[in-house]
Formats: C-alpha cells, structure tokens, sequence
DNA sequence: GAGTTTCTTGGACGATTGTCAAGATTTTTC
DNA sequence: GAAAAATCTTGACAATCGTCCAAGAAACTC
C-alpha cells in the first residue's frame, strides 16, 4: 500500500469517525431534552425517538443499549455547564464584582436551565444505585468542584485572604444551595431564584478568613 | 341507636382502621427496604411483593395505585430520621460537646443507614419531575430543615453568639456535605464518613457568628 | 453508473409493567 | 356455627419496555 493511499484511508476514516461521533452527539442532544422533560425513571428510548427526527430503531445503530446512551448523554451535559463561570473569573476586577457575577449567574441559570439542572440531578442520584453510572458521575462532579473552586480561590484573591474552606467543602455548600433552590423553583416558588443569589453571595463572602 | 351500640360500633370502626393502616405501615416498610435496594425506577410492585410476605395483589388492597404506595413509602421514611439529633439537643452540655456528638451521628447514619439515604435522595429528586410527590416531599425537607435547625440554634445558644445563617442555608449546607458524603461513600471511599465529620465540625463552628 | 458499504426504517419478539377482577381463605358478627 | 365481611391469592389483561432484525434508502467507491 502506498503512503498516498494509507493517508487517504486514514483521512476517510477519521471522516466517518466524525460523522459517527456527531450523529451520536445529535441524539444525544435529543435525548437531553426529553430526559429533561421526564426525568430518567419515565424516559423511553421510543419516546426519545419520538421527540427527535429520528425513528427508534436509529438508537440501537449509535448507542449499544440504553445505558449507552445515557452515559452520552451525562457527558454531552458536561459541556454544557463546566465553562459557565470561567469568562467571570476572568474578568472581574475586584471581589464584590465577582462575588455579585457569580450570585447572579447562579440566579440566571436556575431560571433559565431549570429542566436540565434536575435532570443532572437525577442522574446523579441514579449513580448512587447503578454502579455503571458512577465513574462518569464522578468525573463530572469533580470538574463542577474544580469550577467552583475556581471562583472561591479567584475571590479570596481578590479578598486578599486565604479560603476558609477546602475545594470540596465549597462545593458541597454551593451544590446544597443551588439544590434546594431548584426545590423550590420548580415547586412554584417565584422568589427561589433571588433568594438563592442572595444566599450565594452572603455564604461566599464567609468563605473566606477574615 | 342506643348510645352503647354506638359506642360500640365506633370502637370496631376505629379497630378496623387501625388494623388496616398498621398492615398499610407493614407494606410500607416492606416497599421501603426494596426501594432502598432498587431505587425508585427500577422498583415493581411485584418486587416489592416478593420481598416481602405478601402477593402482589394485596398491594391494590390497601394502596390506590404505585404513587399512594410511593408517597405512603415517604411518609413513612420520615419518621426514621426527623427525632434521629433530637436526644444529642437535649442532653448536650457545652457547644463543644454538641457540635461533636452532631458530626459523630451524621458519620454514623451516613455508614449505617446508606441505603435509605439514598432513597430520600432519589424520591426527593423524583418530586421534581412528579408533581404528585412535592407536597409531601417538601413538607419532609421543611421537617429535616427543622431538625438541623434545632442544632445550629441550640449550638449558638451553648456558644453564646447568634447564628450566622437562616434555617434555609442551614440546612442546604449540611444536606448538601451529606449529600456529597453519600456518593463518596458509595462510590467505595472507606473515609467518606470521617471526612464528613471532620468537615461538619468544621462547618457548625463557622455557623455562628464571632 | 454498477456494486458496495453505510445508514435508517418500521415491525416483531419476549419480558415486564400497573391494574384489575373472580374466587379462595380468613376473620368477624350475631 | 352459619352468615357476612374482610382480607388475600392467583391469573389474566392491555400497554409498554429494551432489543433485535430484515429490508429499503442513501452515500460512497471504483
């Protein structure tokens, strides 16, 4: 075989690894929006087809089985939140703006995404009873506490003290605020999402000595 | 009707009820350990039977459909853990003493009642999918909420300072460590339970202001 | 443009689900 | 102890589930 032909097979091939891979990200996407809606425990592989463009049988050609695509899902979720405060870290100027910044992107982000934070929360807890789910869930909970570590460690900077809490700790405070304010935001409670920022930048000026 | 003969028909009717709630509890707590092992999507009320001593059948005797067993499930499940501090409350001497034996029982329950704390999770995640489940859901995080404050008040009082924080950031600060706790110590973490101590400790001494 | 591969469809399958009802069994009543 | 009421078992039902497969449509190769 020559060299030219090995580099086209090379080429095609990485081709259709990419259309194979974005053709599974599409329904995954789609996937997230009726997993979103119903939650794990209701979610069919037929109804999934359903919401999409797609016909059921499809699911099976790009995914081996329902837990799959499930897992495809939970890391087609990372992307979607991971990032979200990072052009905040990086651009605020003193403490009390980033402290603000970040209360009230978790403010907007409770009102806007509301269907896919509880769905991420489901999923969470559906790991805690399926073993295979655990190591994605894992990884994913470690890098939204690397991203909440980001903002606290910026901040004490900012502050000019050190954090008064570990990566962890900070991570589990913010993650119980934010829990309960989706309990009561999806439970009709109008104020659950200022009561939250409110309660983030009140906890996040404690987290720091001083 | 005679005055005794209504009596008396009062007594078997009261007698009857209470029969039928106590095999209502029976069923119940059968439907818990299987819910506690399964979690709530993979649960069938034909699993919850064999699990148990009964038919399948006998679970539409006493439960309308799968939700009235559910929500009878978490009912139920309340009473485990809502008095579970309310002895260390009462009998603790200094704030010190309190903010530790608080921590102990939080390690121990996460260790010895790990399954059925998964279930409050799960269930509490499923009331954000199903309507039917939030009134009773929140009505069992409004109670928990009230156990935790019960501490953190208490442990002021003994510290002599105010606390720092609401009930509300309260509690969504221990349930969210407890939370975390959870799934590290379910994912096979042998320290997840003194972590969780340590960090409680920690926590409750930050809870007050001073 | 024929031949080959890749992709997609829609139906069929066996298993399982919640629900229900008819009948057997037990308990209660008088 | 017979009649009545309650409790419980068993089997059946329609629906839905995940999975698989044969065949057609589309894309690609030469």
């Amino acid at each position: 075989m020559t060299q030219v032909a090995e580099k086209n097979r090379d080429r095609i091939s990485r081709r259709q690894v990419d259309k194979f891979a974005e053709r599974r990200a599409q329904l995954a996407d789609a996937a997230l929006v009726t997993l979103a809606e119903l939650g794990y425990a209701r979610t069919s592989l037929r109804e999934i087809a359903q919401n999409s463009e797609f016909s059921h049988g499809v699911l099976h050609y790009y995914f081996r089985d329902k837990a799959d695509l499930i897992m495809a899902c939970v890391r087609q979720y990372n992307a979607y939140c991971v990032t979200r405060y990072d052009q905040i870290v990086a651009t605020s100027q003193s403490a009390d703006e980033l402290k603000r910044d970040f209360a009230a992107g978790l403010a907007k982000t409770l009102r806007e995404d509301t269907a896919m934070h509880r769905l991420w929360y489901d999923l969470r807890t559906q790991s805690l009873f399926e073993q295979s789910f655990q190591a994605d869930v894992a990884e994913i909970d470690k890098s939204l506490e690397r991203m909440i570590w980001r903002i606290v460690s910026q901040f004490a900077e900012l502050a000019g003290s050190p954090p008064a809490v570990s990566a962890e700790v900070a991570y589990a405070i913010f993650d119980g605020l934010f829990q309960q304010g989706l309990l009561k935001h999806l439970s009709g409670d109008t104020g659950a999402a200022s009561e939250l920022q409110a309660h983030a930048e009140l906890l996040m000026g404690k987290l720091v000595v001083g």
